[in-house]
DNA sequence: GCCTAAATGAAAACCCGTTTCAATTACCAT
DNA sequence: ATGGTAATTGAAACGGGTTTTCATTTAGGC
């Protein structure tokens, strides 16, 4: 995600280019861990004093909806989220540090073909998420 | 997830077995769509009149860390529950009506190893989850 | 049938996230 | 530039789901 994906696209959709929505975008460019909403919250508030948690909450929303953030889903909770890097890629998190890596998405056509013709579920979306040790943490 | 299995590995790691979790596990066990935790606590005080939902939190937390349960990850939330009916499996949710069926998990380790080569992490979970419409909701 | 540690339920506490609403502000048309 | 307008915002109240606390009960080994 560059910071110039995603004021053009909120642009493009017709949503005002706000100092806290850039805020928000700045700090999800900035980091390579996932990020709850409080603290986006608080690194926005660095670039944006007087940026709300309630506002932070719908940015994620939109952001999320645009394809520039996704939610992180771990074992200990759901609340977190991390910078889309690579669209049409999903994440890979490391336990110890909470890195987050983009992987692409590759060789899964096949699993899925496989499963709608045994099952003959029109399949409509998929959420793959790896976890692991970044070698840092290793 | 078969009622035996559970019983015996609750047994196996030193639980003790209790009607409340027995309950659970029979709710589970007969249920083909995903759960809420009040949902599993409706039903499971059929079957134990007094269970209470606190317990059934426990108990969706002990059978989830023995992979009798998963959790559903959906945009609308992360508060639901599924049975596990194939280990080493996923589970494919249908967006209509919320049946989850279970499909073996095929066909990743290419992915995962192309992974590992290219960033050095050392994958050690992953979570796959297909959405999409069942043949009667389409 | 005891004994003891594990398990339970009710209530309170907690926390995350959403709604409400009045005030502000980005952006388009002039 | 300026003004008008609908979108956006922040504070506070609210809501619901989940966890903690703690006294009581109970399963399972002796």
């Amino acid at each position: 995600m560059t910071e110039g994906d995603a004021t053009t696209e909120l642009r493009v959709h017709g949503y005002k280019l706000t100092g806290q929505r850039l805020a928000v975008v700045r700090v999800l460019r900035e980091a390579d861990e996932h990020l709850t909403a409080s603290q986006v919250f608080e690194r926005g508030r660095r670039i944006h004093p007087g940026l709300g948690l309630t506002t932070v909450y719908r940015t994620l929303d939109l952001l999320s909806g645009l394809g520039f953030v996704r939610r992180v889903h771990l074992d200990e909770g759901c609340q977190a989220y991390a910078p889309v890097r690579e669209r049409e890629g999903h994440h890979l998190v490391c336990q110890g540090c909470h890195r987050v890596v983009d992987f692409p998405c590759t060789g899964l056509t096949g699993l899925i073909e496989e499963t709608r013709r045994r099952t003959g579920f029109a399949v409509e979306s998929h959420f793959l998420e790896l976890v692991g040790l970044c070698p840092a943490c290793q």
